[in-house]
DNA sequence: GGGCGTTATCCTTATTTAAGGATAGCGATA
DNA sequence: TATCGCTATCCTTAAATAAGGATAACGCCC
């Protein structure tokens, strides 16, 4: 038995979580949404969607993207995307923390003795 | 902009939750598993498989039913049943409160100016 | 101007989850 | 023994979500 859990940002739908959250670090270090999707493991096409309907909601961008190029083109994170995304670092790893508090505390007992 | 956020026990998938313990309180006040259902707008059908499968999960029963009888039958929430519903009502209180908290901390100033 | 890798979309198909109808069986009580 | 409301299931349909293929456009660089 453990503890489960999902939080995230909402503003007319989902506005911001882990998955945005891990996009935007692998883009940090890739340069490229599409490598920053492959790394993770989500379609190039799942992750543009994400990216851009979070966008809409947040009423931000998150990434700078430049279309064609010597390289093909990128993507980089915008000052206000990179701002959210240290914050929510912080955030999640202080939520990890209560939670595993919380639950030791109510149910540690309850399901350590089967 | 708020926070939105899901927390449930996990053992070969959900085994408690938001959705189980308020059917559990329903049963409670009810003595019927179906009208505990309806009360929450949840079908019989959907309430029936929920607590089906968590029982499966958790290992123990959380009601007693009873087939038959005079009023028809009805169910009554299992004495294990009633300490995970109790345990778990005050941690979903102590996991809103604090979330709240980690929540203003890290984005309020972010999201009030607008 | 051709090549290259990336962004930008569209569209179709699976997969999962939710919803709900239908029906049988049960047993205390009147 | 007939009634009544509840539990116990099954099965079909709908809806939401995930997966993924296909293709156009872009613009630096050689």
């Amino acid at each position: 038995m453990k503890l489960a859990y999902k939080v995230w940002l909402n503003q007319n739908g989902k506005a911001f979580g882990e998955g945005p959250y891990q996009l935007l670090r692998g883009i940090d270090r890739n340069g490229s949404l599409r490598k920053a999707a492959a790394e993770i493991g989500m379609s190039y096409n799942q992750a543009w969607h994400l990216i851009r309907t979070i966008e809409g909601r947040l009423g931000f961008p998150l990434i700078q993207r430049q279309v064609g190029g010597s390289s093909g083109g990128g993507s980089v994170v915008t000052s206000r995307g990179r701002l959210l995304m240290e914050s929510y670092k912080v955030f999640r790893e202080e939520v990890r923390e209560v939670l595993e508090q919380l639950y030791e505390k109510h149910f540690g007992e309850m399901f350590r003795a089967e």
